[in-house]
DNA sequence: GAAAATATGAGACACAATATCAGTAAGTCC
DNA sequence: GGACTTACTGATATTGTGTCTCATATTTTC
């Protein structure tokens, strides 16, 4: 196992899912396998991947989200960014100009929502935080 | 002044921002206003709304926005969720089933953000964080 | 009231995403 | 391998949310 623990083999996830491993899923999963570092949107990867239908590669993207194995941001204003999953939960920043996207986890942000727990009626059933932010390159791009 | 306080005048919301206070907005602004518990989605709010396009709903809509008096809440599934701001700064809940949305203010999550702002490398523009629930009359619904 | 600025709305458009469904490819059992 | 069952695929149509256009209408200002 030569690969990082982060970077979980994605066939597998699909696979260890009932998931039949064909052809193109394996080539999504591939694509989305090598866009390690930055998000992406969902039309970029039909644009990436060949001779795959986007209908497939939205139901692909589909089933690795489920799996855990991508995550799904929405933005302030257009298109939601995917990102390969790098650690087990955690929470995102994302550029709004350049989309960038980076993961954080903070006990501090666990805490609260067990704290929120009592005090909200209705059960819990998920939580997401999003820090948007202006990411260094972007910021030394608009002095220019 | 017999309105509550979290109940600003969506009308004044928008003349205090320099627009014009027309027949068309006042009647949006009137709708909004009626929905004061649950959220809506712009479509609803585009048939409730009589005599007036869609375009100006939206662009109303987009205004109340900008001005801070209602809040938009992307939902993990289908059309985001528009609602009346009822306190100054907060958080949301939504329910995933019915959609109903609360709101709540938590000072550890203002700290949360703070103590971010020195660990993440770019400025922060701005941040979100949702509790999605499922409300105690969907649960009591779900049992029968 | 005339002129300038702004707002409106019908309809076209853009875009993301899903639904349809005939055809194809995997897995299964013999 | 061959017959069968089940799952997957992808071209296309459709939906849904939201924006754009631009001719017309309304406000505001003078
Ligand atoms: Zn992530
Ligand atoms: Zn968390
Ligand atoms: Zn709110
Ligand atoms: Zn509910």
């Amino acid at each position: 196992m030569t690969l990082a623990p982060a970077r979980r083999d994605l066939q597998a996830a699909l696979q260890d899912r009932g998931y039949r491993l064909t052809g193109p899923r394996k080539r999504v999963a591939e694509a989305v396998g090598r866009k390690q570092e930055d998000g992406f949107t969902a039309e970029s990867l039909c644009a990436e991947v060949q001779d795959t239908g986007r209908a497939t590669v939205y139901r692909t993207l589909k089933l690795l989200l489920e799996a855990g194995v991508v995550c799904k941001l929405p933005m302030p204003d257009g298109a939601p960014r995917y990102m390969l999953a790098q650690l087990e939960h955690h929470h995102h920043t994302v550029c709004v100009r350049c989309g960038a996207v980076g993961e954080f986890r903070d006990t501090t942000v666990e805490r609260v929502v067990r704290s929120m727990g009592k005090e909200i009626t209705g059960e819990i059933v998920g939580h997401r935080m999003e820090f948007y932010i202006i990411c260094t390159s972007c910021k030394a791009a608009r002095k220019a």
